[in-house]
DNA sequence: TCAATTTATAGCACTCGATGCCAAAATGGA
DNA sequence: TCCATTTTGGCATCGAGTGCTATAAATTGA
């Protein structure tokens, strides 16, 4: 669901032959998100960036394919750990319970990592042209939980009933990271929890004034 | 919700001073669908869909703030009107079956519309940079109904409840009108109806099935 | 130590979307 | 005719992103 912040593996590290590179995805990322955070990220150039990094900005594009992906980490690792989650879960939970836990366990983060995702999601959730990028990530979120659904009920990923759950999924678990970012609270897997119980209950109007 | 096709009004006509507009909003969207349609939306420049209505560069800039937004045609007008529906519907009505009705309301459109409303659709749930800013504009979306959930349950529209139910509905708004789009069903509110239905239930894993 | 190979980098040229600025064109009214 | 108003066109500029090429740095092998 969040941008993470956990560095990707590369395999078994093949010895290095050739030229080192000069920086790593995140040196990038920690220079770009300084910059950020002070600048503003509409009016951070990429050159800037780069220039902070102490390389060209045509490296900087080889290291992320445009400044918004500098903002989503390892996005990647972590749609499959939910992907992990999902499968993992036992057939005989009921479906919303799976889905709650799953997305509470994907995003267990400590204290320091926590930081960082608050200023991730909130230049995410803030800034437009990054809550346009966002979309598009969010869309593979979503095509891993309607999956899950359309395995549960029957039926294709792309029928109204996945894509329903899914995308409803998606909002609450924005919801809860917005407040989240928003209101600086402690626990962000209690919101998450409290978001997607809320959404199981199929907003009871009784259970969202208390 | 979705992409309008209506044309906004201007207000009681001022009697026209200056120099008369060489085309309209609609001549420019008419043109610019023309050509995403036969080039795909990427591969259609500024440049070219200027030169078909027979304006320049900078006037087409004038029309529409980007080129995304043409294929947006009067959203803002819909939005306002599903702020009406929801503050018009009566107090004791249950508030998932308002937020039912009024997706439903906003979205009845005659035959013609509807077909270029599923062009302006395919475009905007299938092209990634046009998939990317319909983030934007859904966020506003959500914040109409965000408004409206605040205003019954209490609190503020951007405490976690109401921007759970809001952008819960938006998932299930967008689930609808993607199958739509997907399946060529004729029914849009009909699709519309069973999602918000669904959403209502929490998602009861034994409706879903049937 | 020297060449060959591999990998990462720098720099340039270019496209395209978007914006600010200013002069020119077109229209109605005094 | 002169003026006010509104739209338009053109220019210059910025910033993101891409393709291409030459070069720098590192390992391997002779």
């Amino acid at each position: 669901m969040t941008a993470s912040t956990t560095t990707g593996e590369d395999g078994p590290a093949a010895v290095a032959r050739g030229r080192r590179p000069s920086t790593s995805r995140q040196d990038v990322a920690r220079a770009a998100l300084d910059l950020f955070a002070t600048q503003g990220y509409d009016h951070t150039t990429v050159d800037e960036i780069a220039a902070a990094v102490g390389v060209s900005r045509r490296t900087f594009f080889r290291y992320y394919d445009s400044k918004r992906e500098v903002v989503w980490g390892e996005f990647d690792a972590e749609l499959i750990r939910l992907r992990h989650q999902l499968e993992g879960a036992p057939d005989d939970q009921p479906m919303m319970d799976v889905l709650r836990l799953a997305v509470m366990a994907t995003n267990r983060f400590g204290a320091r990592e926590l930081d960082e995702l608050r200023i991730r999601m909130g230049l995410i959730s803030s800034v437009p042209s990054l809550v346009a990028h966002s979309a598009v990530r969010y869309a593979e979120w979503c095509e891993v939980v309607a999956d899950f659904v359309a395995g549960r009920i029957g039926g294709a990923p792309e029928d109204l009933a996945p894509q329903t759950v899914a995308r409803a999924a998606l909002g609450a678990a924005m919801a809860a990271f917005a407040c989240w970012a928003r209101y600086d609270t402690d626990d962000l897997i209690g919101e998450v929890d409290q978001a997607f119980r809320l959404l199981a209950t199929g907003f009871d109007e009784a259970l969202l004034s208390g």
